[in-house]
DNA sequence: CTGAAAGCGCTTACAG
DNA sequence: CTGAAAGCGCTTACAG
């Protein structure tokens, strides 16, 4: 009867339900149910009529309707600044792989690096109750997800910490990252060294300055501020600049670049001038290798930060969460390809 | 009372309802519905009040729940082969921001080039009843999605078409691209030139492949058997590939590249080389102009495919449900770089 | 082994 | 302007 309410052909946007099912196979609802999950208590016979009431009407258990009932929804929400970036897609899909293995799909968006657009995302994804998130901040103030962490949405921040919240934090050593970049170009006989990086609210920005700094200072070199340069990563300001550092009478010998943006650029920036110019990046990129000379780095393991953090998310979602909130930080590796092994010019 | 029922302290996974909104703020059930929903009809007053249990309950709407109820999930899903393949990110990129301007959340997975992880995958996003799909097919057979196309789920296929069924789908002219790609080789004196490609029975892998012996035959040439090599693109393979028609007593003088996986590693066995040999890559890669020579490639543009797909898919959403399948072919452009303008070593 | 009733948290259709 | 009842498609808790 059911089915003949709904019309003898499969209309748009009129799925058969686990009622139509019953109806067909003669049974209730509640050994429809049994037979959808597997679950044991039914006669092959009875068995037998329900899959062919399946397979006749085409149904597709609702697991929307499910997870209403279950409480969690199988889904964990990633937040981050820009699916195209090639940073984050090796990110996503240590998420992503991490997610599957405990049965749960991923939904993700980008935040394009604006705070409110960050939040509005976090905050649909609770809306839609997912069992967690996965946020790579673009802000610096979290404290909006303070009711729905409390609520029981296991969060955990990747790449940059957490604003005004306690939360797990996964990061990559920034600090100390920089800080053996630079140590690598004084090691080479650099004492003017540039450094170009990200604009200082950025958390990841901030530490690597903090790395040049400290690497210079170490080595008991003075930073001549005009070496400095913190801004935006659009390739028209970095070249500025770049070639500002590297002109005068006292021009730098070497650029430390803050990310793979700012390096990239610089390639370009030193490939257009006549003598050699030391250079290290933070970030490894495809065909680094490739280049002439190859170009040496600081790598950050951009799948180990996802791995991690999505791990932490189900350990937390797997009992744990009265687990107090806790910091990882992953190591950097230097890895020497030339640009970064070149002495100053005489 | 519900809130005493619960506790005073809100617990993990104990969220406050419309209902314990209702009851705090001594109002029925619609009408804190009416003012989650920014609905007119309600005093001032009344919103105060019902505000003001919002507030203090820390209620978020669930919108599981509203979702089960209004038929639309106001979310999408996306089926690729790899989250972390530089190709895929700003195709997802492109798919999520049409999904935003629309309302809705992106949900994505990674098929891992597996027609099975493929089908699992797709039919999961489904059962979530996800309003549309976008897939990259793994596999040749999408039969399997029939009763669901048919059930409303708007689905449009990119970069590769369906298998056996009826769909939408947006595609790059990876025939006329690659002919083009030989054709340029071809004028620029080459008369060996070899096709490094993916395995055929991926259908852009084919079409490539039909590109290069249409460019050939069109110039009166013929093709030794011993120029073509398809297979897995991984690094062994295409170099022991290339090695093989750049080595004997007529070797290749030019090779197309069926795809950027090729295309590097046979800029790797090129810069192992004494003599010059040009190369024309399909699809671009980050960096090729930076290369020496630069590379020259036949571009594709992967947020445009995304970006019609998504489109193509809303449109069937807003009421076009009964419209034809139809098949849209994007233009790619060939980016002289200097690699594909070398002409054969004398 | 099987099923009727209640409920997950909302919205819809309706009545006051 | 406001709200009680029914229902979205499932699962849970229970009874037979």
């Amino acid at each position: 009867m059911a089915e003949t309410a709904r019309g003898t052909e499969s209309r748009y946007g009129n799925r058969p339900t686990m009622k139509d099912v019953a109806a067909r196979a003669g049974v209730g609802l509640k050994t429809v149910s049994r037979v959808v999950n597997g679950e044991s208590g039914v006669t092959p016979d009875t068995e037998r009529r329900v899959q062919e009431a399946i397979e006749a009407l085409g149904f597709r258990r609702n697991d929307s309707a499910r997870v209403l009932r279950k409480g969690r929804t199988a889904s964990i929400g990633l937040v981050l600044e820009d699916l195209a970036d090639p940073f984050y897609g090796p990110l996503s899909r240590a998420v992503e792989e991490v997610a599957r293995a405990h049965g749960a799909l991923l939904i993700n968006g980008s935040s394009a690096e604006d705070p409110d657009r960050e939040q509005e995302l976090a905050l649909a994804l609770c809306a839609r109750r997912v069992d967690g998130l996965v946020v790579i901040p673009a802000g610096d103030d979290h404290r909006y997800l303070e009711p729905e962490i409390k609520a029981g949405v296991a969060t955990v921040f990747v790449d940059r910490p957490a604003g005004r919240i306690e939360a797990d934090t996964v990061l990559s050593d920034n600090f100390g990252g920089a800080r053996d970049g630079v140590a690598h170009l004084i090691e080479h006989g650099h004492r003017r060294i540039g450094f170009i990086g990200d604009q200082p609210r950025i958390h990841t920005a901030a530490e690597r300055l903090r790395g040049y700094r400290a690497a210079m200072e170490d080595a008991g070199l003075t930073v001549d501020e005009a070496w400095v340069s913190l801004g935006t990563t659009d390739a028209g300001r970095v070249r500025t600049a770049a070639e500002a550092m590297l002109s005068g009478p006292e021009p730098v010998t070497a650029i430390f670049a803050g990310n793979n943006r700012v390096t990239v650029t610089v390639v370009r920036v030193l490939a257009g001038l006549s003598g050699p110019v030391a250079l290290v990046g933070f970030d490894d990129f495809e065909l680094a290798d490739l280049l002439q000379p190859g170009v040496t780095v600081i790598a950050q393991d951009a799948a180990a930060l996802g791995r991690t953090a999505a791990e932490r998310l189900f350990r937390r979602l797997d009992g744990g969460q009265d687990v107090a909130p806790e910091r990882i930080e992953l190591a950097t590796r230097l890895i020497a390809r030339g640009s970064g092994e070149i002495g100053p010019a005489r």
